[in-house]
DNA sequence: CCGGTCTTTTCACTGGGTGAAAATCCTCTT
DNA sequence: AAGAGGATTTTCACCCAGTGAAAAGACCGG
């Protein structure tokens, strides 16, 4: 399994999802979280070695990392001797205000959606060039979904992807944009998921914009409509997205808007916003997305 | 805001959260976790010198630390200067199999329960000796709880913590015994907050343990009833314990017992767990609980 | 019984980490 | 407006924590 054959170099095509080749030089700091950075969705468990040729740490540098993170609670050990997320690490995430913060607040509301519709309703905010999903809620009669909580969504083919983006400014579409290109220079790999010509994205978002609601229709897993409505925090800035995704045909969309629309507002509210009277919305700014100090106590 | 009188030490005692004055010689890595263990609850956003001021650490390396967590992530800066959770530690913190991890597996059949009786409805897991709330459903008629997800409850007093903590091994409850006597040692600080003596506490976990239930009234923030069962993991181990709130004097507890229970083998055996012939259950192992390797893919 | 892999320990070298001190930057106070 | 008191940030020379090659164990499966 991916022997360093002697003399050759490792083939950089080998992509390590951090693509950090741990040059000498980087922060010990640096290399720890790039090792909790090898997690993802389909490896929650790695095994040292797994590890330290992932992350590109000597066996040795990895062990002592890992231990340090072990014992603090960040990993824990499986008995099989491979490693997985600790829920010491869990806790503490718990606190992110992007994460169960907005989420805690939301999720009344979301019951209340989810009560009357009965279809699955989504609460996501932007990490990059990315959506994030802060959370879900889906009886398991409700149709099929494509995404984890805690996992990501594109921002230009999902409903919530494209409230976010629509209210980022411009510097991020041109960032996607690039990376959409980009990868399609190289090597036809993905079967491209449906995506939109530059030009015709623009129109979308603008409509969402000057809507304030944005509706997907698709096919792939199902025929489903979603319908998104952005969540403003206390500065105006819009800082989730909320969406219901129904069954194509079942209710027309048009009539779901209003009940998103109402939930979106009362999550808004409660998260310090004075609604402006139905003026343009603010930006929020480009990629770092300052967080407006809000309700945090000293 | 907080001002330090010149002079006066501050009153708490100068209790800094983490206790480690930051002896030369600690690793980096773990004088970084220790800046992430001073969130907590109430303090979710900090500043700077707050935070090196807690953990014990000279400005300048706090700030070098915070940096490069800010860099990937792991913390985020508000526009006023403090530090709050990342959302990127919340996504990888997601991974956690007894975080989000148990969750996934258990939230359907959580919704079930919670859809019949509309009642709250807890979902935690032990970690140390305490009980970490992993999830709660509870529609806004409900009474009111205590508890907040990915906050810690106390094992001997509630009933999901006594399920826990019944299924430790005695070393849990020695330990949980010592530093309770311990703290009542300290100038009594807290009112003493409802705990059994020993012996009481004994019987009460001999009873669970042979009854697979735990049954808890409560009347301080209101009058309730809870009801917990165990969940098992692959192993027979149990991993973590689903308890029911009621409003006392509402449904009768032995009518939910049933319930309860049938919710809890129902996730039990979605975790693949093979339910033995009404045998006794097996102990889990002391603190550093090792975790069954189960269904985590290479 | 033997090669192959993964995990852990050792150890001498060195550069990333350290923290005192000073320079800025803010925000109240006088 | 001056300035006192913090908080944040930058500098810099010292040095110990961190490093990684190598070897020793542990653990396979053949």
């Amino acid at each position: 399994m991916e022997a360093d054959m002697a003399g050759a170099g490792r083939q950089t095509a080998a992509a390590p999802s951090d693509a950090a080749p741990a040059l000498p030089g980087t922060p010990v700091l640096v290399r720890a979280l790039s090792l909790l950075a090898q997690f993802t969705e389909q490896r929650r468990a790695l095994s040292l070695s797994e590890l330290s040729r992932q992350a590109g740490l000597a066996p040795a540098t990895a062990l002592r990392l890992v231990r340090h993170l072990t014992e603090w609670g960040a990993l824990e050990r499986l008995e099989d001797g491979r490693y997985v997320v600790g829920l010491r690490l869990w806790e503490i995430a718990s606190l992110s205000p992007r994460g169960h913060g907005v989420r805690q607040i939301a999720l009344p509301y979301l019951e209340d959606l989810y009560e009357v519709t009965r279809h699955h309703v989504l609460l996501a905010v932007r990490e990059g060039t990315d959506a994030v999903l802060i959370d879900r809620l889906s009886s398991r009669t409700a149709t099929e979904v494509a995404y984890r909580v805690g996992g990501r969504m594109p921002l230009p083919t999902t409903a919530v992807g494209q409230v976010l983006l629509a209210s980022a400014g411009p510097e991020l579409l041109q960032e996607l944009l690039a990376q959409h290109t980009e990868s399609h220079a190289v090597a036809g790999g993905v079967p491209d998921s449906g995506s939109l010509p530059a030009a015709r994205l623009r129109g979308v978002l603008a409509n969402v914009r000057q809507s304030g609601v944005a509706v997907v229709r698709r096919d792939r897993p199902s025929r489903t409509v979603s319908v998104a409505t952005p969540i403003h925090g206390a500065d105006g800035g819009v800082v989730a997205a909320l969406s219901i995704v129904v069954p194509d045909a079942q209710t027309p969309a048009h009539e779901l808007v209003p009940l998103v629309r109402a939930a979106a507002r009362a999550i808004s509210r409660s998260l310090g916003y004075q609604a402006k009277a139905s003026g343009a919305w603010r930006h929020t700014q480009p990629h770092p997305q300052p967080l407006e100090p809000g309700h945090f106590p000293a």
